[in-house]
DNA sequence: CTCTATTATTGACCAGAGTCAAGTTTGACC
DNA sequence: GGTCAAACTTGACTCTGGTCAATAATAGAG
């Protein structure tokens, strides 16, 4: 039967992941070349390649994997007794710190995330689709407690939120916003006007 | 005097941007290579470097003089005697189909815009400031007919809207939104959200 | 077990971004 | 004009992401 083929395969791209999450974490995401993560995974370089179909592909499916980790944390903030806003801040606050932790790394997966290119799409949408995700059992609740209008798409609110989020990180690359407590302090402000709104 | 040095660094300078624009139009910005730049501007490869720090630089600069043209359209829509909601949308719409004229292009561009590299920092910056500029005297005039609040600073409300463009840019190059209309009409959508507010 | 078609692996190879030591031009001073 | 240091130019070189034709492993049929 075709299971020890199948078998096989598990293991080199398990093997390939764990290959990048080492020598990412050890010299970051730039400095990790193909052919050497490939020997780390004892396997050559063009294997890499039937596996994933380009390098930032494997950052990718890397911050798949950790991104479960988020979602448990996220549930711990779910839990507390603070208004949508203050959730929001930090959970976003909570994912600003992961993606900032290596500059580089968080480039890369930011720019491949927002304007993926043809061969990263699917993932990148599979991600983002399981961000938006976290997000729909706290907006539920948020209606219900009357937070938050009903008559707004789900998804809509999602990326109204999350685009806030995205310019202050954006505005943290670009240097405007340097210290984490200005980029905390802007994304309250304007997640309060997101909910008040703009119109007098 | 070093005049005759400087005037020669100007028309180099000039001829790299003037390649630029030759061959980014003919063959796309990833299809021009430096080498063939630097051949069509009658330079070496390394004098393109001592005039721009990487590729992308070159990109921002060509985008930067593009942003002047831009600038008189705007403009126009100013004169216009409809709401800002609407002149957001159509001076939105407006960028929105001049970045995605040319997928690739407006790709890297953003990418660089938003997530620049050390490299890039100041370059973006600038350009995202004169972008920020066009911006000052709509909203002021907004204001000035109440339909802007007055305690809001005009940057985070230019943050505000212009992180809702970038999102649905996004969702355009993820594939979320596939025809320019739906953008426009995501675009329409979130902009009466956020003028209007999130709560009930 | 053997043969064969299918599928996986491989590393030499390619193209292009960016570097740098060597070479060339410039301009100020004599 | 002649000299020299500083500024500018250059293309061979390096490094790396990605490709692909050749090779090896595997599954299944006989």
């Amino acid at each position: 039967m075709s299971g020890l083929r199948e078998k096989k395969k598990q293991k080199t791209k398990e093997a390939i992941m764990k290959a990048a999450l080492r020598l990412f974490g050890e010299r970051g995401y730039d400095n990790t070349s193909i052919a050497s993560l490939a020997k780390e995974a004892g396997i050559g370089k063009g294997t890499v390649y039937s596996y994933f179909s380009s390098k930032s592909e494997i950052l990718l499916a890397f911050c798949q994997e950790e991104l479960a980790c988020l979602h448990q944390e996220v549930q711990q903030e779910l839990m507390k007794e603070n208004s949508l806003e203050e959730k929001l801040l930090q959970i976003f606050m909570f994912e600003f710190r992961y993606v900032t932790k290596n500059k580089g790394f968080g480039r890369t997966l930011m720019r491949e995330l927002l304007f993926p290119k043809e061969l990263t799409v699917e993932k990148s949408r599979t991600i983002e689709n399981q961000f938006i995700n976290l997000f729909v059992t706290l907006f539920k609740a948020a209606q219900e407690r009357g937070e938050l209008r009903h008559d707004v798409e789900m998804t809509m609110t999602f990326a109204h939120f999350y685009s806030l989020y995205l310019i202050a990180l954006s505005a943290w690359y670009s240097g405007r916003l340097v210290q984490e407590e200005d980029v905390q302090a802007v994304l309250q402000l304007m997640f309060n006007q997101a909910l008040q709104g703009l119109q007098p």
